[in-house]
DNA sequence: TTGACATAGTACCTTTTGGTATCATATAAA
DNA sequence: TTTATATGATACCAAAAGGTACTATGTCAA
């Protein structure tokens, strides 16, 4: 049912790809956008891209000469499916989701 | 607040590093019992096993000449509060947890 | 104590990864 | 239509990753 998360690890396993992913949460970006943020080449952001990409972190669109790149989170969730199995290890956890819940409830 | 993830990031990046995890997660297992669960050789299981170590999926006791290992969540709690930044873009996962926690006071 | 067993440690090999530099192509603007 | 801009595509490089083989050490058992 869950697909193979392999290659969603693989895009998270890099800092610099984590730090792209909480970027483009706040907005999409161009690929220059993107490079302005970081202190590596445009050849070096595009190969991050990429592997992003195909981790189905992020979607790509083309909008003139610019390529933007926005988040998309099917990539995620293979990853975090992945860590469900633990939950039943991690009673901590729930006590925390479940005051997230209430925040959630008391904000409707 | 919550460490850095790197270290853990990196340990699940490996399919072979997080079927060890699923392996440990239902019991303790040493080094040779890991290595009977897979293809590859000891040098290579024990290097996986130091990964998993540095990133705090697990912790290691010795007992006699055989060296436990065993699940600890502490490393997946780093990776975890990562993903927990996304939730906000996630409504979906919401429901899901909802009656995850529902189901868990059912239990009580 | 001696032999078998479980693991540690090292050297070595190949592939992948993260990075650069360079050249080519497509598009917007003067 | 030039010219500047945004990206694509290659080739190349050093380091890390994943793996093997071999040797050394510590521990249990006969």
């Amino acid at each position: 049912m869950s697909s193979d998360p392999q290659e969603g690890f693989r895009a998270l396993s890099d800092p610099t790809r984590r730090a792209i992913l909480i970027h483009l949460s706040r907005h999409d970006m161009s690929i220059g956008d993107v490079v302005a943020e970081f202190d590596v080449t445009r050849g070096a952001i595009k190969k991050h891209l990429l592997i992003l990409e195909q981790g189905d972190m992020i979607s790509v669109r083309t909008q003139g000469r610019e390529r933007i790149n926005h988040l998309e989170l099917h990539g995620m969730k293979a990853v975090r499916d992945w860590f469900a199995y633990f939950d039943q290890f991690w009673d901590e956890r729930l006590g925390a989701l479940k005051q997230a819940i209430e925040n959630k409830k008391d904000n409707h």
